[in-house]
DNA sequence: TGTACATCAGTGAACGCGCGTTCACTGATGTAC
DNA sequence: TGTACATCAGTGAACGCGCGTTCACTGATGTAC
């Protein structure tokens, strides 16, 4: 079935980005045209009318994923009865966010592909911009404590939730992968046997820690 | 040149370990076959009389990886002047320990590539294997604190550090990367713009976070 | 210690397979009149 | 609005390449006597 309308082809083309980017979290960035193609109904041949290079989409996926990311967070913050920091660290740490990579943080799924990738790499730039917006977020949701130091914070706390994340992934199926996602919890929302004294500022949600 | 010495095959064994624990990490797991034998001074055809699979050789150059980890984390901890876990939080996040991958922490290097590995490989019980160690270690590596909280707090620093190192490895080249192992070294060492009243065991050494 | 021979570590070609990318082809779509 | 035709989205075969693994071969090593 050769041509199709503009409208398929749009819709053809957010098909294939979308299945590109729940693979590429699920697999890495070596999912292989073939399988994104495959994912999106169409044949592999068709792919370049759509995209440049795999590295052009790896760009474009990667992109996809922050931006769906930051809706989810966004919304967490807006629906939160209480902390809206608790309540974006409480919607990570989740057995079904760890069950769900291809659906789930990008960061967490990509970061270590990003890494091994060449300096001049879309995709780099791509996943530094995704980065530092939900940084930026991370850094906004609770404006109090000292300073200069909200991104200092945003970027700690990120640290140990993507942490937290790739290493329950990485035992998963083991004890030892709930107790990393309840020891950073624990941490990060401030239970008393971690954080002895930690002070609340008032009016803010007593958050139970697991 | 066939058959070798007993002396000769147990080096050349040791040559192909050493040289897929450092290609892995820094290629992830499809270091190929080809790169790793060749990387060890022989080719390809004689890595079966090694090693059963390529799984195997992944299970084994992880725990090598690992034993050489826990060696380096012992020594560190020997040989530091004051505080043994500022010794281990400031020699784990270094630009040096960014750029060296292949002979760096397994746990940045591969955890993303073992979670998506099935649960059945062998690589799997290796990095679980490893990883208890390292945590066992953190975690005795101050005994004071709150009574059985030793090993939740290692958890988390060690996701902190971890994710920290990932995420400064996935931004190299642009100022977010130094960002994020400066926050972490001063959210783990406790400098006072970020967790302002710590309370520090007498005799230990004040640590500057940069 | 010396000799005869089985063993087996390493070589390099080969296997079937999947990769990213290219290309001739198709015919419905979009456009020019 | 109708007609003629250029465009181009999608197909499926093909390209050169590298993968994990197998295998016939080699000859120095290790062993049995």
């Amino acid at each position: 079935m050769p041509r199709v309308c503009r409208a398929e082809t749009a819709k053809n083309r957010r098909a294939i980005r979308r299945a590109s980017s729940r693979l590429f979290r699920e697999q890495g960035l070596r999912a292989s045209v073939s399988a994104v193609m495959s994912a999106a109904g169409l044949t592999h041949g068709g792919f370049y009318r759509h995209f440049g290079s795999k590295d052009e989409l790896a760009a474009d996926a990667c992109a996809a994923a922050f931006a769906e990311s930051l809706a989810r967070w966004r919304k967490r913050m807006e629906g939160a009865q209480g902390s809206a920091r608790a309540a974006l660290i409480e919607g990570y740490l989740t057995p079904h966010n760890r069950a769900t990579v291809g659906a789930g943080c990008p960061i967490a799924a990509l970061a270590t592909d990003v890494a091994r990738e060449s300096l001049d790499k879309p995709v780099r730039r791509a996943f530094g911009a995704g980065l530092e917006r939900l940084i930026a977020t991370l850094a906004g949701v609770e404006p109090r404590r000292g300073a200069g130091s909200a991104r200092t914070r945003a970027l700690t706390e990120l640290a140990t939730l993507v942490g937290a994340m790739v290493l329950a992934r990485a035992t998963d199926g083991t004890a030892l992968s709930d107790e990393f996602m309840q020891a950073a919890r624990r941490s990060l929302l401030g239970t008393r046997d971690h954080v002895p004294r930690v002070r609340r500022p008032p009016g803010q949600r007593r958050v139970r820690a697991r």
